[in-house]
DNA sequence: AATTTTATCGCAACAATGTTGCAATTGATA
DNA sequence: TATCAATTGCAACATTGTTGCGATAAAATT
């Protein structure tokens, strides 16, 4: 695989994604960068991003995408498996890292990835009772 | 609210879906209604048809968008939770109805609908063993 | 059956999001 | 510092979805 490089624009979004605690779609990413770089620029170093595990995609019940960093801490192997929670409200996005759905498939299914996505109301806008 | 009107783009696209055993993209309809109607027209009647809870809206993991008949056969009350599979492969979403995921939530958020899509090789793709 | 009402349609125009090719630039390494 | 290839900017394009508006056609009314 090929070496990737540690870029201006590479590390002002990576900024972006340690200061942010919600997940930031490509506009938004490209509204804080100021013109640090080209929109194409974003497309291109969020791909790079997710191809090295440090940064996640997601995409919402709404068909937006967006994308946040990963949380490796506990695992040695890195799975997203866990699930997003989505404010109708707000609309932020942020990671639930630690809940994990369980169900039973029918057999004959070899799953190999879920994605599983709340939406209703965070504790922020559930506090200022809407 | 306004009374739907059955008209002849409806009725194709309704027979679309009666046919297909997995949900289908705006293109995949527009492609199998052959110039019955406008391509504006097909987003219209979907939207008309999720509204009227006659099809539902389904989201997938890499941002494309389907939709697939409900299946209101057993429920009085009628919530689309159950699950999705796609396949990487054949890239069909096929609904799972019986699926449905337990979870543990923190407090404080309050969970008003979920999505829940698996991703892998469904029955088919699996027994022609890629 | 003719008339009326208004939901639906077609068309054109637009917006948002994402992709590609290619020449120029720049980070990393020797 | 020179070299090489990853990265960038730009222009152009593709796809998906939306909106306004005059024309059309269901469905209800006469």
């Amino acid at each position: 695989m090929k070496a990737t490089r540690n870029t201006t624009a590479k590390t002002a979004v990576l900024e972006i994604f340690e200061k942010s605690k919600t997940a930031l779609s490509h506009s938004e990413i490209q509204k804080q960068l100021n013109d640090v770089c080209d929109r194409v620029t974003i497309y291109r170093i969020l791909d790079r991003l997710v191809n090295d595990d440090i940064v996640h995609k997601i995409s919402n019940l709404d068909g937006t995408v967006k994308y946040a960093k990963c949380n490796h801490s506990n695992q040695r192997v890195h799975i997203h498996n866990h699930a997003h929670f989505s404010c109708e409200n707000c609309h932020e996005i942020t990671c639930l890292e630690n809940v994990k759905p369980s169900y039973i498939m029918p057999h004959n299914y070899k799953v190999k990835e879920i994605n599983f996505t709340l939406s209703g109301l965070c504790p922020n806008c559930l506090n200022s009772n809407i």
